[in-house]
DNA sequence: CCGGTTACTGTAACCGGTTTCATTTTTGCA
DNA sequence: TGCAAAAATGAAACCGGTTACAGTAACCGG
């Protein structure tokens, strides 16, 4: 219709050579005169880039994510990037693990905690692929650009306020998913300050919440039926800390008179609770920004940081038995 | 590798006719050999397919999507679809609205709320694209699937429960945002329930809460301060709930004893406020569930229903008064 | 033993763009 | 005015599959 060739009109539309002022006119004409749009998909087999990134998540329905996306959302769609999300723990177990995200349909990938296994991490690193990891680290040798947050810092932070500030002597510590980066990292914050106030370690007041609210319920139930005494806990995430104020109060203990309760993350809700939770600010939309940043940077070449830490903060509320 | 075309391997790949076994074999030695992966982008470009389908929302942020993607997602990957996701509120304003989710790239489109405008709904329709649209009506005289929910009969029942459990008679109304098609059902609802109850409709009573918690907190604030009456709220959604609650407990009006507050949507965080939040829980996961498997029949070609409306219930807890 | 099916597989066009290379047209300057 | 270099564009291969069509070999009943 513009009299020109498929050529002309591609470098048209990618503005690769300069093209005749009128011959342009020509084409812009004729493509809104047709309503030309062009085809991604054949954009994307002639390039062999797709321009999506890939996000995989063991359970996309968490509340604890609707951060994360915002901040992934934001910042990939502000680049030109789609945005393919995969939930990896929907796959029905059993069924054989099919990758729908792969280097195949997607520029990069972004895994969450531990939803690309090292087996798969380390195929894609052999094959050159940008990869970008939230919240779990790149098995040893294998070089993937990591996004974490100051677990240990905060997480002795919060203990050392419980401690100094509210005296508590023996604060219980409970642990999230056997194998959970962010767990281990926050009871190792936990050790620290038992450290630095030289109070002993006791096994006995570290437990299982596996970031669960019903899990963290049950546990503290059946602290309470062992009578292991404590005067504080910290919970290891926020989820748990709803669990563990019911159990408590069901108990009739008081918090934070009898007991103080502190979590981490500082989700939505955690204000919310009765009493207001002191907690731990984990930057998560930031975690997600600054993921795709990365990645971005990867699928273009640049230089990309191996190892970012994001700081978290202390949110001073009521639970802990602060502002009364 | 296999000593075979091409098209024998493309026909192995997808069943299409039956191979020789011994072809068959020799097939999948070599797939095996040389760990090939069929190229799903190809594969889009030939059949005309991309097996994806597309999200828009407004604003992928909110809390209250975290049950729609679990379900949307669940049932998405469980047909073996991709899901893209894009944010349609994120879009820079000013920004020419750019349209990254189309025909082009999914075979099909999921809309939440405002997320498609009635012009791209309007030409979607004209070409045949399939489309459907949760909580959200598609513009008169245009055919396409809708999931909505009982927001009529859930706010009816929630405003009755008020009226005769907790005798209260001046109950306000919080709007959500401007065009918002579940407040004016919600609306509706709460005037039938006026009506069956032969109260008046005050309009002084109807409010803007945005759907907003801080929102709802500053309107709140100037019902006090303008001296309104009344001694029950229907907060039209829960987020408003949260900033009701705070407005009414700074200035020390006791809920429930002195207001019945009550919610809708059943959020995540309804039942940890205090005191917990009356409400009608919204079955919005099974939403997002129900919306895949009618945009997978349109794909399909088969029968969809133009309309499902999904049940709500009441959930009686703490704030309107009872079980105290 | 033969013609007609049937079963299997290869050839080549096609999906809708991008890009290399070649060709034609301009342009700049001696 | 002439010619080399630059600018603009077209031709065709290519991305990696699918599929209509055609061809060959094995199979069948009479």
């Amino acid at each position: 219709m513009a009299g020109v060739s498929v050529a002309t009109v591609s470098r048209y539309l990618n503005n690769a050579t300069l093209l005749a002022p009128d011959t342009a006119l020509r084409v812009q004409r004729a493509m809104d005169e047709l309503n030309f749009v062009p085809h991604p998909i054949a954009r994307n087999l002639a390039t062999n880039r797709t321009n999506t990134i890939g996000l995989l998540l063991l359970d996309i329905g968490g509340n604890f994510y609707s951060p994360l996306l915002r901040g992934i959302e934001a910042v990939s769609s502000e680049a030109g990037f789609d945005l393919l999300i995969h939930s990896t723990g929907s796959s029905h177990a059993g069924n054989a693990r099919k990758r729908t995200l792969t280097e195949h349909n997607t520029d990069g990938l972004l895994s969450f905690t531990d939803a690309l296994d090292n087996v798969e991490l380390t195929r894609l690193n052999r094959i050159g692929f940008p990869v970008v990891l939230m919240h779990q680290s790149p098995p040893s040798g294998i070089d993937i650009p990591v996004i974490i947050i100051e677990n240990q810092e905060g997480a002795r932070q919060i203990v050392a306020h419980l401690i100094k500030v509210h005296h508590r002597k023996r604060i219980v510590f409970l642990q999230g998913p056997p194998g959970n980066e962010d767990s281990s990292a926050r009871e190792m914050g936990y050790c620290q300050a038992l450290r630095e106030h030289d109070f002993p370690f006791d096994p006995n007041l570290v437990a299982i919440g596996n970031f669960d609210t019903e899990y963290a319920y049950n546990t503290v139930k059946k602290l309470l039926i062992y009578k292991v005494e404590f005067d504080a806990i910290f919970t290891g995430d926020d989820d748990s800390a709803i669990g563990v104020l019911q159990a408590l109060q069901e108990a009739g203990i008081r918090v934070p008179e009898d007991v103080s309760v502190a979590g981490f993350d500082d989700s939505i809700f955690a204000r919310l609770l009765n009493p207001a939770l002191t907690t731990i600010h984990a930057p998560i939309e930031e975690v997600g920004r600054e993921a795709v940043h990365q990645l971005i940077n990867l699928i273009r070449g640049d230089y990309t940081e191996p190892r970012i830490t994001l700081p978290t903060e202390l949110i001073i509320r009521q639970s802990c038995g602060c502002n009364r």
